[in-house]
DNA sequence: AAGAGTCATCGTATATCGACGATTAGCTAT
DNA sequence: ATAGCTAATCGTCGATATACGATGACTCTT
């Protein structure tokens, strides 16, 4: 019943899997400056540790990752990369869409460019 | 401990003094990516509180502040503001120089521009 | 149904953060 | 020197962050 999977599976390291879809809803720029710091606060703190950068860089070139991809570049344990990838999701930084087995990350460009432009606006 | 004299001494402005010297070396963006996510990883934690985003934007608006306009504008303590303070000099976003009585804020422009520079590299 | 693989969550330990009041240090002026 | 002001530092507390192994949930295969 449930039975509508795709068959093109790989044993390579699939990348740039079409689970990430470029939905990008734009989102604005906070007018308020309270508002506009508490959120810009809460975007750094979800960069602000070497390893989330790097996930979020290597989401970016890579166009979608697999976990256990991001788990090889990093000398982290699985848990704990799954504790940094929930802190990106939670900050609306990447999403991460069930493909079978597997959970495809992708980053969120609009929060990215919202990033850049509450960044670029000190 | 030792205590130097100076001679320079010049009471006049208070506000907006010109202890902020525009001295702007540039800082380059480190080429190893590895190197950048950890100074991108610093900056961003810098910035990671509304607190000290907020102190940040008022350096910006009136080139240069003194610690008590800060703490007036803040909800916090005046011991708690001078941390968030520390963790900004530490990061190298802002200078303090002595200012009299008073400490004299200003921010780093070369820094915060590699900090723009490293999230636009994103 | 049973197994294998992938990823999230739990539990835990340590470290740092964020806040405050209290105290100390440094400079000015009297 | 003394007093007064400003800002940094100290000590403390609760909350959060970071790391790991172990366990659980889920999917696909056999």
């Amino acid at each position: 019943m449930k039975k509508m999977k795709k068959k093109e599976k790989e044993k390579e390291k699939k990348t740039s899997a079409d689970c990430c879809p470029p939905a990008v809803p734009m989102p604005p720029v906070p007018t308020d400056e309270n508002v506009a710091n508490t959120l810009l606060a809460r975007l750094a703190k979800a960069i602000a540790h070497p390893a989330r950068v790097a996930i979020i860089r290597s989401l970016v070139r890579h166009e979608g990752c697999i976990v256990s991809d991001i788990v090889d570049e990093l000398p982290l344990a699985q848990s704990t990369v799954s504790q940094h990838l929930k802190q990106l999701k939670d900050a609306g930084l990447i999403r991460g869409e069930v493909d079978g087995p597997r959970i495809c990350y992708c980053v969120e460009p609009g929060t990215v460019a919202l990033l850049k432009a509450l960044v670029g606006g000190l």
